[in-house]
DNA sequence: GTAGCTGCAAAGAATTTGCAGTTCT
DNA sequence: AGAACTGCAAATTCTTTGCAGCTAC
């Protein structure tokens, strides 16, 4: 998750998102163009975690004119605005969350059921940052996920091999 | 990393590690294979983390028959066995680390330079747990990774753009 | 003897890239 | 005008699979 403690973005509608895109396209002077703000939209709408492909056919289903490339290419400067942040999830593409406006927290998976609770526990944050600043350094985000069994895959028996 | 509390296994020497993958082989009826054997070797001593490909190319040049195909087909093997464990690292392709004979830990990397530190933090694997069974988990598994800016970036000018 | 293995080469997928035409600023 | 964009299709990679012949048990 990506740190932001000096903005108050959380439960903001729309416009803040737009602004801190537009910040971050005219830092690194790109352009605000109806590609982007159509992905941007749609990134922002999902619900939970996504992949890539997935939200190319959500795109155009939608009838938005975004293609793959365009995607694939929208991605880093979604993530630099901050609006999105890569999941870990054992899977095998990459997976995205959209984080404006959603409370950071981080996840506990079932390896069984794939079942996904959000957690969020104040004294990792603060650890995390004590832990870097330890060993020197300035922490700017990072990658917390437990992975275990839920109740209720506890009960059945592992049809392992 | 995979929890591993009930065996003393850091710090013991290969027969061990042999031992733990013969056990796994035999509970999926599966076979102890010249290949495999080999594979486990090499990916043994190996230091810190890797990547499949740049170990398929290590074992082509020790001479080790092992097709790249095999290679794949043995990692999940090897993960089972707790030898491996697959890493987070921001990277592209799958990571892995050995994990037999060293002591747990996460990772602390920085963003510009890649340094990585390995650190250890009672506390967190404790409070893992916590998280894990308020919310009726058994904790098997996690991913923790801290990102940041070391010390000797912190100066550096971002030559962002 | 048989179920499981292996290498190979082909298949699959996700992601990236070159290019020619379009569009912000 | 000019730099940056976009879609497309081709190119790259990593990873998986089908198959025919080998091998551990």
């Amino acid at each position: 998750m990506r740190l932001d403690r000096n903005k108050e973005s959380a439960r903001q509608p729309l416009p803040s998102a737009v602004e801190r895109f537009r910040k971050v396209l005219q830092r690194k002077s790109l352009r605000w163009t109806r590609e982007r703000e159509a992905i941007m939209k749609v990134v922002l709408a999902r619900e939970g975690h996504f992949e890539v492909p997935d939200l190319v056919a959500a795109l155009r289903k939608e009838g938005v004119d975004a293609s793959r490339a365009t995607v694939y290419r929208a991605l880093p400067l979604l993530i630099e605005a901050g609006l999105i942040h890569p999941t870990v999830l054992s899977g095998e593409r990459h997976r995205y969350e959209a984080t404006f406006g959603h409370r950071h927290h981080d996840h506990l998976i079932c390896s069984q059921c794939d079942k996904v609770v959000e957690f969020r526990f104040e004294a990792f944050e603060i650890l995390q940052r004590e832990v870097a600043a330890k060993h020197g350094f300035d922490l700017t985000d990072h990658f917390h996920e437990l992975i275990g069994i839920c109740s209720n895959c506890k009960g059945k028996k592992s049809a392992d091999a």
